[in-house]
DNA sequence: TTGAAACATGCAACAAAAATACATATTATG
DNA sequence: CATAATATGTATTTTTGTTGCATGTTTCAA
């Protein structure tokens, strides 16, 4: 049971710029140097955040990303929701015994109630420890 | 975000096997055939569910599976647990802003959310609609 | 006005994990 | 002793997720 790293990579994304300083740009280059991960993929993770207005990217030179609302207002269950494709737990579409399955129930209760800690948080939330941040990033942030 | 089939098919024997009377030994043949599912690889999921101490098996001919335990004492959780290999939802090992995350702690509340739930079931619970398993089960259940 | 730096997008290749198949051994029954 | 069942290890296939490559577009500044 895991989600898949381009959930991971969004949350990493959207950890990042949020640590920034509100108007910074920041480029994707930088975060895949960061983070030590395929420039490529990212690319298309930070694409993906845009179309669904959690980022606001800027092309050309001097370019990159940044939030395109506060961190108060991104909702971590939401942006799971977004990235993580399927959220069939089991495949009880080719199950005989769906119809008469307890578990199909369970599980739902569960997933449940998995996503709806996740709903508690923002992402301002998980940035309290955003001075930590500040000094594992200070080089990045630093620099230009 | 999903289960194994290898989970899947953990709960569905439990369910086939639990489902029947009870001192009934259920071939695998006749449990893969009910749900067109592969038998090799079922065989796995059984002899993991034998040797973990959920189901009895015997041997020879007319052998098969049985339930060791009473259903009500075979917690949906535990089995859970025992065959969904990890539970690492994102890979923090790699991650560097992994000290200062938010994240980390997050998740592990929510799949505790999770867990707790199905914690809280016993296959006796999730064999509630009994009668209706009987119905679908009905040929294999009167053959021999 | 041109080059460089950045985002945008589609397709192809690759890798890892999961599922399946195959082969063979063991056990029990009639 | 033949048959039907579980037990176990290895190989193959499939799927899915990830990465890489190629190309296009936008913006800025020298």
């Amino acid at each position: 049971m895991r989600l898949t790293r381009y959930t991971d990579y969004a949350m990493r994304v959207l950890l990042y710029v949020g640590a920034q300083d509100e108007e910074r740009l920041s480029p994707i280059s930088e975060i895949s140097r960061a983070y030590g991960i395929s420039q490529n993929h990212l690319m298309k993770v930070v694409n993906d955040l845009v179309n669904a207005g959690y980022l606001e990217s800027v092309r050309g030179r001097f370019g990159g990303v940044r939030l395109a609302r506060p961190a108060a207002e991104i909702n971590v269950g939401a942006v799971v929701r977004h990235t993580e494709e399927g959220f069939d737990l089991v495949d009880c579409g080719s199950c005989i015994i769906a119809p008469a399955c307890g578990l199909t129930s369970a599980l739902a209760e569960a997933l449940a109630a998995f996503m709806k800690v996740l709903d508690g948080y923002s992402l301002a939330d998980l940035l309290h420890k955003r001075q930590a941040f500040a000094a594992l990033f200070g080089g990045e942030l630093r620099r230009k």
